[in-house]
RNA sequence: GGGCGGUUACCCAAGUGGCCAAAGGGGACUGACUGUAAAUCAGUUGUCAGAAGACUUCGGAGGUUCGAAUCCUUCACCGCCCA
């Protein structure tokens, strides 16, 4: 149960030993668990926060478990409450379906293709009707979604509750029984949906209640809050290995630990023993942090990217040497450095370029450029900032 | 339906007639240093202009005023209380 957080421990005890119970009566019965985890397709880049309860997904695959990959297109209509301290905007039908697609993609990451269902659960959720909705909701009262911490909070806070955010929970409940789940899977926020919602509608309809497993909150790269696209803290899963790679080694140290345990293969065992190395100066901080960096990249990428990755990184922050490879630029007659940079998109604006001349944050082979208005003086490589890297032919 | 309060930049949030391109925090970016794109320190963070300055921005539209994010009208949306 690395990784896994329910906030109380009566709660965890329950949920292990009903999860220990599940598979023993799998095992008796030879067949797999139904596990499955719901992603709503809200944005098009999934992020490393997603990929731990998938990561989950894939343990309970690699055991032989059936696993679903959900994508909510559905409930992303409504938007779930859960992650937000206020309620998100409603998708069209449109931008889910074109998310949900890449969604499915960036997900075989992670996941087996072979072994992994797709569904969406519009599949059954559009054909509820009214009543089934209304009889859905005779299983709830009002006071129970008050009790919900994010419900709570926004009362106290006299923030917005919308009443479709209540069906939100009704819907993932469903989902759960629509297709007889075993054991799901999702963030400590959906500790409501899951164990509340689910289980609840399961037992109505006369299924057995499901196990949860709730998987604890990745911070982003600030360390400090969740990872979210709105936050600006986020590390995507397709941004390349070298990007990732850096992105990593950019979290603060005291973010390491939870890192390790959320996100990388290491057993517990590895990882306090990591950890006790460091504590005790016999490994460097940041070698570790690049440990870390090398295994999350090579989990989304291969290890020869990771490799590749890690020695850009050497080359280009350690040793300050330029990289080997950068994407080329041919200069054009007249063309200032000014010019340059913002036909190369290195920077997103004028304003923006002028500040990184102001900054000292251009040079050309290792010479600052002071001012960008003058013309480009010759072919070479323009670096702008740490990180951007542009071959000026 | 009535009464009151609210809508500010990427996010949170101050500002209630000129000193506001708009405090503060977060995020992001740059530099120094270093142990890394960590920590720390310093700086930047609307656009355009070499500087002076100009232009656009504070939910939408209109108005008052020499001058508005700040006042008025109206529209939209949200919260609270009452029904």
């Amino acid at each position: 149960m690395q990784g896994t957080e329910y906030g109380d421990e009566e709660l965890k005890k329950a949920m292990t030993n009903e999860l220990r119970q599940r598979l023993l009566e799998a095992q008796k019965d030879s067949r797999p668990l139904r596990v499955y985890c719901g992603f709503d397709p809200t944005s098009t880049d999934l992020h490393l926060g997603h990929t731990i309860p998938m990561r989950k997904l894939r343990q309970f695959q690699d055991l032989g478990h059936d696993v679903t990959f959900l994508i909510g297109s559905y409930t992303a209509l409504v938007g779930d409450p859960s992650d937000k301290n206020k309620a998100r905007p409603i998708l069209t039908e449109e931008q889910v379906a074109h998310n949900a697609q890449t969604y499915a993609e960036q997900a075989f990451r992670v996941l087996d293709r072979e072994k992994t269902k797709v569904r969406y659960n519009g599949e059954w959720l559009s054909k509820l009707s009214l009543l089934d909705l209304i009889r859905l909701g005779q299983n709830f009262t009002v006071q129970q979604f008050l009790v919900r911490d994010n419900f709570a909070r926004r009362f106290e806070a006299g923030e917005p509750i919308f009443l479709q955010e209540t069906f939100y929970s009704l819907m993932q409940g469903y989902d759960a029984v629509a297709m007889q789940t075993d054991v799901q899977i999702g963030g400590t926020e959906q500790l409501f949906n899951i164990i509340v919602a689910g289980r609840k509608l399961q037992e109505a309809l006369g299924q057995k209640p499901l196990v949860g497993i709730t998987m604890g909150i990745l911070p982003g790269t600030d360390g400090v809050q969740r990872m979210s696209k709105s936050t600006g803290n986020i590390v995507p899963i397709n941004t390349g290995a070298e990007d990732m790679y850096g992105k990593l080694m950019s979290i603060p140290d005291f973010a390491m630990g939870k890192y390790m345990r959320l996100v990388t293969r290491w057993s517990p065992h590895e990882i306090e023993a990591l950890e006790k190395e460091i504590e005790s100066g016999k490994l460097h901080p940041r070698d570790a942090k690049m440990k870390l960096a090398f295994e999350i990249t090579s989990i989304f990428y291969s290890v020869s990217d990771a490799q590749k990755a890690q020695a850009a990184f050497v080359k280009t922050f350690q040793q300050k040497e330029v990289p080997d490879e950068m994407p080329e630029y041919r200069l054009q007659s007249g063309q200032s450095v000014l010019d340059v940079i913002l036909a190369a998109r290195l920077a997103a604006s004028k304003s923006e370029a002028r500040r990184l001349f102001d900054q000292r944050g251009v040079r050309l082979d290792g010479e600052t450029i002071e001012r960008g208005d003058v013309a480009f003086p010759h072919p070479g490589v323009l670096q702008v900032g740490k990180r951007k890297f542009l071959k000026v032919k």
